[in-house]
DNA sequence: TTCATTTATCGTATTTTTACGATAAATATT
DNA sequence: AATATTTATCGTAAAAATACGATAAATGAA
């Protein structure tokens, strides 16, 4: 008696949904700032930085990862982390998409 | 053992976060789009549309509310929903100023 | 006033998210 | 080979999100 009913929705919706709901964190976007800020991306870095403990950070970075936000690579005992521009811009397209064609409607109502 | 360090961080990253949280359900991204198709905007229609039940729908429209991304005027016993465009836009616009900011730095690397 | 309609809210069950510590895995370093 | 360092994953607890039915509240119609 309960749960995902998400599926019944088209594809695009889902697909905007998911990367909201990765930005949907202020840890998430503060991570995003730290790997475009630094352009080198190590997690420990990150962990530094951030109010959460080195799992915590871990999880997220994983979320932000299989958003497809984020790829990370090993270094050595280390993990770099960079942005996926490619899919960032590409999302950042769909709602500006969005944005223009929700206002194009618009007349005032309520 | 649990829960929020959201304050911790920034007002915008909790800002910029909170919309997106806003956005995270495909419900919620196929409600504001009957906002603007039908510009009026009855709970009811909206109802109709989605595969969703009634009290359900009524959640995800509080959720917005609150939000601030839609307000609701009560008409009789309808309630007339509407999207909130200044706040959309600004919020669009705050977007926009992340992506930017953060491709600002790019310059490729793992 | 009584009845029908519409919508918000309450109660509740289930799932997901968030967070942490502990530990395992991988690689440098000694 | 032994040790230290870094990070991912596991286990777990608590909170929040999602969904529904039932019901209350508000108003329109009879």
């Amino acid at each position: 008696m309960a749960e995902h009913k998400k599926e019944e929705f088209s594809k695009k919706e889902q697909e905007l949904a998911a990367f909201a709901k990765a930005m949907s964190h202020p840890a998430r976007i503060a991570i995003l700032k730290v790997l475009a800020q630094r352009n080198a991306c190590i997690c420990g870095e990150i962990v530094e930085v951030l109010p959460l403990a080195q799992s915590t950070v871990s999880q997220h970075l994983k979320e932000l990862k299989e958003a497809g936000l984020i790829s990370g690579t090993v270094d050595g005992p280390r993990s770099c982390y960079c942005i996926n521009w490619k899919v960032f811009e590409k999302i950042n397209a769909e709602f500006a998409a969005l944005f223009a064609k929700l206002k194009l409607q618009n007349d005032m109502c309520c």
